[in-house]
DNA sequence: TATCCGACATGCA
DNA sequence: TGCATGTCGGATA
């Protein structure tokens, strides 16, 4: 079975017209339900359910087409008893415009369009018996034992001060993993059972002061061959060999204290066999670190996210090969040598979490293509797995988390020879343990990553991870370095990147001279506003493309504080023509192309600039005061210096940022012109409130602003004009249909959260706030979270006009008036409220929407027929202006 | 808890 | 000088 023909033939079922009779057939058929039961299920003997047209597949679906409210037809529907008896997997629910669908295993519930079916198509999967994943919950077993190692790390660190100076960091970060392997070797059969734990108590003094003793000849009996044993006591002899490399090396054992003994002892007596490598290895990561402590996990990569990754990069062709493969002998063999050839590579590998996840799925798809061998194969012996941690290529900064890499995949394979285990009866010994995955400690940024997992063109390679995000401001001397490294050879503009470009670069070199493709989860500034430009030539320099992505998302984990911040997935392969996919969380769909907007569309760019290709007014920031909070002023504290100082009116003037403008509330500033600075010191307040602005000046590092000091009466940057002005409010909702400018009287001051065109045309406002500008500025604009934010550089000045008229600017200007008009019938009601999707007043809307045909028929003499197409013209119109431009001043343009 | 928007250091062009 | 950005935060309903 193949997941596009899927879709493909779900797409042209959802195109069709609906009947109620054919439907469920036609769905369940395109689903590859066998023949027999669908002939069954017509035919009435296999179909449970008792009211006409019903259909109830035992275990797996319970459909009823009908005309009312399909929520409430699923609910009465689940309380019907034939639920319970057949189990159906799905309710599906119907009138021909909308489907209602809920998952009763995952509780999950999809309610699309009749006609978009098909951009769910995964959500049915599990009708095919192909499971989608699921989250695992949260381990308490992992929090807890994370607590007890972390107290355990502090109190040998406290034992062995000297350690740190000495740089035997490596020795006690490996000594830790060894630690946490016997304790999770004692608690399953590797071991046995607390053999580890109990031995050092019992050989050991309570005081801690020959606890490393006996640890050092346990361990060396663990790196000795039972053979070559007899140097070394017998409490020593009983422990297996292990090697492995993990008791290779030589190093030394901390000194314990009677603190740190007792500490040890606590860890061992915790079940470490509930422990879960996924996420565990993460937590343990802090343990080390003590800065990242506080936020104990924060930045791990959750186990969905982490397959928001692997699936499209290559677990679902494996599993589309699976199901081709399922009945034909040297189909399945192949399948089994392309997975046993396949590599998995992290360049930002922490403590191994996707390295982990990818090894188990191969295993998992290993142990199902055995069970289907054994099906259809005449003879049969069981085979052991073939899939060796060795596959497994990782970078990673931090020593202790590559130790810990390590670790985890042990821990990894020693579960999932126990499933195996469980499945066949038999697994490969758990000792000694086999060589690990290829995890190297350095700086992926710096080191080659060819030495670390080599070029070939003979194996599939997967690069994927989660590399660090740094924004230019919160970047280190050092890591500037690294972008240099990497970008200044480029020749490129380079120096407002976020870090994590560095990923995307050497990816995209790696992916290029390689048989190798990459996803990596990153922040979405990199492919948004003045970013796409920087990065994505250089990417595509390398004849490269996008197949496939995932739309912005909230960064979540179970960690207790998440991250703030808002995720993209890019997945980058040679130019191909396979399925291309655009992911959200909404929906996935094919698509022709994707750019690195990351929407449907071709592979453009807009480039910031400081003057626009079409309006014909600037639009300039708004002034900043940059004053610590005390040049502004609420209408109260305003109110009251006024009342004792009437002197004071002609120093304040109104402030609108974005939320004065949009939810009307007041406030104000104090304006002051250089040559009324003596006068305005003469009122205690406002002297007060000077000071306090060159006190906040004064103590900040930055230069300039200290320099700011000098002028403490005024904002920072000025850019205030005295003339009536259009303002557009710096940030937006995701929600809005339109950006929401307005229009401001002169002897207002717009701050810096807005925007603002000074002496500005309204017909400048109309286009402003039309939909095609809603729609560029979205795509093309930064974003603060998931919400456009306007700019002038990127947005405005990009924006493409066709030359208009003075009747067409003259029916705009009216168009415009309409639109404010119907804003007025609202008296009361803030610009916020209006445009929330769930208020919007019709009479709004239609004025809008007059406003959208008139400027789109200038356009294209029509309106358009939707946002894609909306973009994919401005695109065009932006590209030729950009050509115009390049002949004209040969500047740079975009591609 | 979803929604919407503030403030300013930073440093590039 | 002008302005994008934030492994950003916080108030509000």
């Amino acid at each position: 079975m193949n997941f596009a023909q899927i879709e493909t033939e779900l797409e042209a079922l959802a195109d069709e017209p609906f009947d109620s009779a054919t439907f469920i057939y036609r769905f369940l058929e395109i689903y590859n339900a066998p023949k027999a039961t669908l002939t069954k299920l017509k035919q009435g003997s296999g179909n449970h359910a008792v009211e006409a047209g019903d259909v109830l597949w035992k275990n797996k679906l319970f459909y009823r087409s009908t005309t009312g409210s399909l929520p409430d037809v699923a609910d009465a529907m689940l309380a019907d008893p034939l639920v319970k008896k057949h189990n159906p997997r799905f309710l599906l629910v119907t009138d021909g415009a909308d489907v209602y669908c809920r998952d009763l295993k995952t509780d999950q519930t999809i309610d699309p369009r009749f006609t978009r079916l098909n951009e769910h198509f995964m959500f049915f999967l599990p009708l095919a018996n192909i499971e989608r994943y699921e989250a695992p919950t949260e381990n308490p077993a992992d929090i807890k034992a994370t607590g007890r190692v972390a107290k355990l790390y502090d109190a040998i660190l406290e034992a062995n001060a000297d350690w740190i100076e000495r740089d035997y960091t490596h020795d006690l970060n490996q000594f830790m993993t060894r630690l946490l392997f016997c304790f999770f070797a004692e608690d399953t059969s590797i071991f046995e059972k607390n053999v580890f734990t109990s031995t050092l108590m019992n050989r050991t003094q309570e005081d801690g002061s020959d606890t490393a003793t006996v640890l050092d000849l346990v361990f060396e009996s663990m790196n000795t061959k039972v053979e070559s044993r007899s140097h070394l006591p017998d409490y020593a002899k009983q422990f297996p060999y292990v090697n492995g490399g993990l008791f290779r090396d030589k190093t030394q054992v901390p000194k314990f204290s009677k603190r740190a003994r007792r500490l040890l002892k606590e860890c061992g007596e915790l079940n470490w066999s509930d422990i879960n490598p996924d996420i565990f290895g993460s937590m343990i990561q802090a343990v080390a670190q003590p800065g990242l402590r506080e936020d104990m996990g924060m930045h791990y990569t959750s186990v969905p996210n982490i397959m928001k990754v692997l699936q499209p990069l290559f677990l679902l062709s494996l599993e589309e090969e699976f199901e081709t493969a399922k009945d034909s002998e040297p189909k399945l063999k192949k399948l089994l040598q392309r997975i046993y050839s396949l590599r998995v590579f992290d360049p930002a590998c922490g403590s191994g979490n996707f390295l982990i996840i990818a090894y188990k799925e191969l295993r998992k798809l290993e142990m199902r293509v055995f069970e289907r061998q054994k099906a259809i194969a005449k003879q049969w012996s069981l085979p052991m797995t073939e899939v060796a941690l060795t596959q497994f290529y990782g970078i990673e900064l931090t020593d202790f988390a590559t130790e810990t890499a390590k670790l985890s995949l042990w821990i990894a394979e020693y579960q999932m020879n126990e499933m195996f285990k469980a499945t066949f009866g038999k697994a490969p010994p758990a000792l000694p343990l086999r060589e690990s995955g290829n995890i190297v400690h350095g700086n992926a940024a710096f080191v080659d990553w060819t030495q670390v997992c080599p070029l070939t063109e003979d194996r599939e390679t997967y690069i994927v991870g989660n590399p660090p995000y740094l924004g230019r401001a919160d970047q280190t001397k050092e890591q500037k370095a690294d972008m240099a490294k990497i970008f200044a050879p480029l020749g490129v503009s380079y120096k407002n990147l976020d870090y994590v470009a560095c990923w995307y670069v050497k990816a995209a070199h790696y992916c290029k001279s390689g048989r190798a493709q990459c996803a990596l989860v990153t922040t979405n500034s990199i492919c948004q506003g003045e970013q796409v430009a920087l990065l994505w030539p250089i990417i595509y320099k390398n004849e490269l493309e996008i197949g496939f992505a995932h739309q912005p998302f909230k960064w979540r984990n179970s960690a207790a504080k998440n991250a703030a911040v808002t995720c993209v997935i890019v997945g980058i392969r040679s130019i191909s023509k396979t399925n291309k996919v655009l992911y959200s969380d909404a929906y996935h769909r094919r698509v022709s192309n994707i750019s690195p907007y990351l929407v449907e569309g071709e592979d453009l760019f807009v480039t910031k600039r400081r003057a626009p290709i079409s309006f014909e007014k600037d639009m300039t920031f708004g002034s900043m005061a940059n004053d610590g909070g005390n040049l502004l002023l609420s209408p109260s504290e305003k109110d009251e210096i006024v009342a004792r100082y009437p002197e004071a009116t002609k120093f304040f003037k109104r402030l609108y940022g974005s939320q004065e403008f949009s939810k009307g509330t007041e406030r104000w500033c104090l304006w002051i012109e250089d040559h009324d600075v003596e006068a305005a010191e003469e009122i205690p307040p406002i002297r007060t409130r000077i000071e306090a602005v060159r006190a906040a000046r004064s103590d900040s590092d930055r230069e300039s602003t200290a320099e700011l000091a000098a002028v403490p009466y005024r904002f920072a940057e000025v850019r205030h004009k005295e003339s009536d002005a259009i303002i557009v409010p710096k940030n937006t909702s995701e929600r809005r249909f339109y950006i929401t400018a307005g229009f401001i009287e002169a002897g207002s001051v717009i701050s810096d959260l807005a925007f603002a065109v000074y002496d500005a045309d309204p017909y400048i406002f109309s286009i402003i706030s039309s939909r095609l500008h809603y729609v560029w500025g979205a795509s093309v604009g930064g974003r603060f979270k998931m919400d456009p934010r306007y700019s002038n550089t990127l947005v405005y000045n990009t924006f493409p006009i066709p030359k208009l008229s003075d009747e067409q600017k003259a029916s705009l200007e009216d168009l415009a008036v309409e639109v404010l008009g119907a804003r007025e019938t609202h008296p009361g009601k803030t610009i916020s409220w209006l445009y929330d999707p769930d208020n919007m007043p019709s009479n709004l809307r239609n004025a809008h929407k007059s406003l959208d045909d008139a400027l789109e028929t200038i356009y294209i003499g029509r309106p358009f027929a939707d946002d894609v197409e909306r973009l994919q013209h401005l695109f065009k119109l932006y590209g030729a202006a950009m050509k115009k431009d390049t002949t004209k001043t040969k500047s740079k343009g975009a591609a």
